[in-house]
DNA sequence: TAGATTGTTAATCGATTAACAATC
DNA sequence: TAGATTGTTAATCGATTAACAATC
């Protein structure tokens, strides 16, 4: 019967083999690109151009492209809206998403003001907060609720989405309490890495962190100079 | 002689041999976690503690360490002091940093306005906008000035961080503008990834891309669970 | 001392790059 | 057709993990 190789035969989206790290963080960056070469009034792409604009190497990007499951065409190339397409299906960034945000400080707020996540399906439907100044009041149109209530409407809601933006102390409370409340995916922008079961996903979004990269770099460079 | 291993030994930072991207942006992690154990009155620590604590297997937490110079004692350890001082001399930090921010909305005033970064060595000095509406005004003591006055000062006064949070179609125009002024390393927020010369480092801080990864990641989970 | 820990060297793993046949 | 491009397979490169001697 030759059924050796079933795992090589996947019947489910689990068994097959996912997409590598870092080719999953460069298909935002070609779907960037593909959008304003379709604004251009460009129909076909060729991986050699991409990876020209975008200085990756030509076969990586047929590589990272293949995921997507999109085929081009020899000598020709891919076509644009439909490179674009299946990369947004494949990122899931068609579905409407909807997330809660506690913490409304400094970056809680700015990340509430800015619409530009709405074009990858992200819709942020009420932050939380302990501030009784801020209880009861709107930002760019959202609620902002006391964090008591965050438990029962993510559950009634079905709000797989937290997003983090409080004080490192609080900051694994909160997830905590988001994960007891259904919620699948946390994105953690407070300094504090916060620890998860497995079944959840969760992205550091450590600014700091990512400063301290940028201070070395610059100290190597200084260094140099003064040789 | 035997010299043909001169490279073997370097003379100056340069020609020695690099921190791999990886390891440098794990640094900030230990330092965070040495930080706490230091508050808790801990002295010593060992990179199985690390290991443990922050899930990096424990030969990798040696080899990364081992980059800042900091050389442990078998059997107890490192000084936990010690370490702090070598990862934040390693990564620059207890330099004062100074900034230029180019765009005062929604994320530029809430990064002005977080004071995290001052622990890291980064100091905003002065931000810069073209809203008539917020130049001649401060954000948290930073003082907001039309963007024409940007290169001048930046020159005079020797600033070598620029950070970018302008719309995407304005990110490029702002990066050359802030190299032609002797910036050095850019922290960039906008969508649009910006090109640079070989000599200047930047960061690509796209937070949309970031939020990308994460709604792939929900859709496989939300997937899986439908089988 | 015995045992825990460091630091180094070798083996493994996974991502990137190179080579090349297939295609239009 | 000839040539550009795709997609696959093999080779390379670099990071992680495993093994183990040295140390206190």
């Amino acid at each position: 019967m030759e059924q050796e190789n079933i795992m090589d035969i996947p019947e489910n989206g689990l068994l097959s083999k996912s997409i590598p790290e870092p080719s999953l963080r460069r298909l935002p960056k070609y779907l960037n690109l593909l959008i304003r070469l379709k604004n251009q009034g460009r129909e076909i792409v060729s991986c050699t151009h991409i990876s020209k604009a975008l200085q990756v190497d030509p076969t990586l990007v047929r590589k990272d492209l293949s995921f997507t499951g999109m085929k081009g065409k020899p000598k020709t190339g891919f076509p644009i809206t439909g490179l674009i397409n299946s990369i947004e299906v494949f990122l899931n960034l068609k579905n409407i998403k909807e997330a809660f945000m506690v913490g409304a400080g400094n970056l809680g707020s700015a990340l509430l003001r800015y619409d530009g996540f709405a074009r990858y399906g992200l819709r942020i439907v009420a932050a939380f907060d302990n501030n009784p100044d801020k209880i009861g009041g709107e930002i760019n149109g959202i609620k902002v609720l006391g964090v008591d209530k965050l438990q029962n409407l993510a559950r009634r809601m079905h709000i797989h989405i937290g997003i983090i933006t409080v004080p490192a102390l609080a900051a694994q409370e909160m997830a905590d309490m988001m994960i007891e409340s259904g919620i699948k995916a946390i994105w953690n922008f407070s300094s504090m890495e916060i620890s998860v079961p497995d079944h959840i996903f969760v992205i550091n979004e450590n600014l700091a962190n990512s400063f301290a990269v940028l201070s070395h770099k610059l100290g190597q460079i200084q260094s140099a100079q003064n040789e």
